[in-house]
DNA sequence: AGCGCGGCTTTTC
DNA sequence: CGAAAAGCCGCGC
């Protein structure tokens, strides 16, 4: 199989890797799939099933060609560009700049 | 080159 | 069991 199906191990990769992005960079739920081994649309689910917000920041995460795509939380697309700014990520015209701001994992 | 459409995979309700 | 969801990719026009 191409991709991992061990729940509990997928969501902790997540979240490992949320973390460990540095304040003021993003990433893609592309860069995350790849780097866990997850689909994209698992990863999705997992964010947006994310109970510690404050913990784990789904809003760092955006779609692969620097659209935020969606956020779960209060205020919804508003909020996530909100939180990104907030970190010194600059938005423009709704898309953040993937070459400048987009965070490499390390290996997992 | 840009837009629209459908298929794919996993998790949750 | 069936459908939906915070996406991605490939194809056709």
């Amino acid at each position: 199989m191409k991709y991992s199906t061990n729940h509990w191990n997928n969501i902790n990769k997540v979240y490992i890797l949320l973390i460990k992005i540095p304040k003021g960079k993003v990433s893609t739920y592309k860069a995350v799939s790849q780097a866990t081994g997850i689909h994209p649309r698992a990863v999705s689910r997992i964010l947006h099933a994310n109970k510690e917000p404050e913990k784990y920041p789904c809003y760092k995460i955006v779609k692969s060609d620097g659209r935020l795509g969606g956020y779960g939380g209060p205020g919804g697309v508003k909020r996530k560009k909100e939180l990104l700014e907030r970190d010194g990520i600059e938005i423009m015209n709704g898309k953040v700049d993937l070459k400048k701001y987009l965070h490499i994992f390390s290996k997992i």
